[in-house]
DNA sequence: CGCCAAGTTGACAAGTCTCAATGTAAGTGG
DNA sequence: CCACTTACATTGAGACTTGTCAACTTGGCG
């Protein structure tokens, strides 16, 4: 985190201020707990930075860790084979990685682009959560809605065309997006590489680049850089998302 | 549970006994539970029956009971659009369905053959689990595991071929027939229709089928009937699973 | 014994993957 | 500051897998 600010993704609005002082009691997770719990777990938290494609967490490696990202992006994937690994997830502010059980993590984890991390080892966060009932209460809410998440994943991957996964992701990702507090207006952000987004879609990279171009050539969105892209027609694009 | 004994598949041994007396301190989610806790949980769960094809919850109902399967099979799916659905998973004995928190059900589940079911109110558990934290920890295991289970699924559903996702489920219900204490030699059980098991791998049923010949013609599998598969050669199963 | 539901197989079309070339933006060194 | 280099994205052409539609076979159940 003290490499010039070249190194940051161009100020669209969407990242802007990850340099600002960490407020880490202002954290989704969090915001739900008492005051007491809240300071409890604050006090329990580590900021730690990372730069660009750092890799957080290795599969297989004895999970000793929860994370939360503060600022950047983080993106999760699995190996299939040797060679072969999928990207099974994106990770933006608030979000986290890691859970309370397990000896070993499930997935990799590296940073698409440089950021901050909340981390706190798990024998603390589970002692925390004993003592904490909103504490436990908003943990398991979390695993709840990232397999909630993950289960949408199921349909993407299952059962739609190139087009209709590029569609559902890109709404995916506004509506993540407006819930991290962004306005209607500001373009959709996809820091990570096209590669990636593929491997997350099941797709291989000339398909989603023909899915992106198809999707441009009609209108319903529009690139003014590789990371961002403007939603022209939502409504067309929903439209998209279900039946084409 | 009263109809007769034909509408219950061929006794192939994996469906023995679904007339035995209910154990429900033997469930698996009750093993690591201190003796006190899981007589709590004993007795507040109810039993019940269901016939084939019933419907045991409806996607987006309130959700409010907690049901763990006792004896048969449950299949789970998430609707896509107006005429289109998805299977998204398959429940055997021992296995959970629903979550304590979230105020409506992610997702709609029907019985594939006759079975019993035991029930709590998520009321009820909820305040069980917060008098008994070896309770909580089991629940939240259990999550854990079934999201585990999903994160798998996306990579057979990312990135596989039609015979690799064959050859990936057979392995995996196999893998989970011997936790349910199925011997080695069993046929693996798959009593759930066709289409249905095409769905859940992500395929249309005539390249399931050929997925199927395919793999009986090369002799890696048998199938003295539907629904049971013998692995002839487990080897050539699990390399196929992999990379062919 | 025959009907009906479910599974298998065949032929063809459509969509995606693969391989390769081209274009473009970012990063590096003179 | 510019040219060079590299990495990434886009586009094109052809092969291949899968989806689609339809006929046929099988097995269960009245």
């Amino acid at each position: 985190m003290t490499g010039p600010s070249s190194t940051c993704p161009p100020a669209t609005g969407a990242n802007a201020g990850a340099r600002r002082p960490v407020r880490l009691d202002a954290l989704p997770l969090l915001q739900t707990l008492e005051g007491t719990t809240r300071a409890a777990v604050v006090k329990a938290l580590t900021v730690a930075t990372v730069r660009k494609h750092e890799q957080i967490i290795q599969e297989g490696a004895p999970a000793r860790t929860v994370t939360i990202v503060v600022d950047g992006v983080v993106m999760v994937w699995k190996r299939r084979s040797a060679a072969d690994t999928q990207i099974t997830g994106f990770l933006f502010p608030g979000d986290l990685l890691g859970t309370l059980v397990g000896d070993r993590y499930l997935y990799s984890a590296r940073a698409v682009i440089d950021g901050r991390l909340a981390q706190v080892t798990r024998a603390h966060l589970a002692e925390l959560a004993e003592r904490h009932p909103d504490l436990r209460h908003a943990l398991y809410r979390n695993v709840a809605s990232d397999f909630a998440l993950v289960q949408d994943q199921l349909l993407i991957l299952g059962a739609m065309s190139a087009v209709e996964r590029v569609a559902t992701a890109l709404l995916q990702f506004e509506r993540r997006q407006q819930a991290r507090g962004m306005g209607q207006g500001v373009p959709v952000w996809l820091p990570m590489r096209r590669t990636d987004l593929a491997s997350y879609l099941g797709l291989e990279l000339p398909t989603l680049s023909r899915a992106f171009s198809r999707l441009r050539r009609e209108g319903v969105i529009a690139s003014p850089s590789t990371t961002d892209v403007t939603i022209r027609d939502r409504d067309a694009l929903i439209r998209v998302s279900c039946d084409a």
